[in-house]
DNA sequence: ATCATATATATGGATAATCGAATATTCAAT
DNA sequence: ATTGAATATTCGATTATCCATATATATGAT
């Protein structure tokens, strides 16, 4: 019996070894997690509090919803001063980057509403919270 | 508060309409579910007793995940007598082959035990159930 | 040290996904 | 019509996921 085929929850074994597709597709499977991957992809880095204006959700849920994009290996953190910036994993298997263009490019629809409360800035040098 | 964005479990509006990327992932964020889409993609088309027998599960398990990806919009079923053969929906969005093709590319590792329970069975003509 | 801001985590409850087992349904053949 | 094989569905129970709320941690400034 192979039924003892348990899917983890949103743990990695390895930093960013085998990436499990059960694994990356479950992270994408929820609507706020898939969008904030690909407003993070598109603006290339976003820090929690952008992201919370953006969405208009509570801080705690972005933040739960990061952990496990961070957990998966979708993404990287980096700390500047008081804020945890959001980026892409350059590690990333190039067939799951693929994917992630993919599903980008035909579902521009999707960022549309939090990429206009983010507002055009694509120049700014810091977080535009509050 | 745009927190109504309560995912529909596994149904879809119209038939083959807008492919919601969510209702995707969800559908493949299945172990089972997406090893059963990389097969039939593999082998074209398979009924249920194959896969039945491919993966060493209850009929009932897999037939119910097929549903899920039937509802879902990624396979298309065929029923020839009375077996019931799933094949992937012709219909699929190129995107979403993309991204199968992807995935399938680089995880051929997953089809692999089950596909060698199937045998090598290209050229047949009648399902290979019990 | 204290305070304010940004971020992360813990807790409990509600909803959803999954499963095994039992039962229906459908078709073909007799 | 009855039987048998293939497939589908229902049921109850377990588990996983998600949320809101509250709280904890971390950093920077005073």
């Amino acid at each position: 019996m192979d039924a003892r085929s348990t899917v983890p929850e949103y743990e990695i074994d390895e930093p960013s070894a085998g990436f499990s597709p059960i694994v990356l597709f479950r992270a994408l499977s929820d609507e706020l997690r898939l969008i904030t991957l690909l407003l993070i992809r598109r603006e290339r880095e976003l820090c929690v509090c952008e992201l919370t204006e953006a969405f208009e959700v509570s801080q705690p849920k972005v933040s739960r919803h990061l952990a496990i994009l961070r957990d998966t290996g979708l993404v990287a953190t980096e700390r500047r001063g008081q804020w945890v910036y959001y980026s892409i994993n350059p590690d990333l298997p190039a067939w799951v980057l693929r994917v992630l263009d993919e599903t980008a490019a035909h579902n521009e629809a999707l960022i549309q509403s939090p990429l206009a409360k983010l507002g055009a800035l694509a120049e700014r040098s810091a977080p535009r919270c509050s």
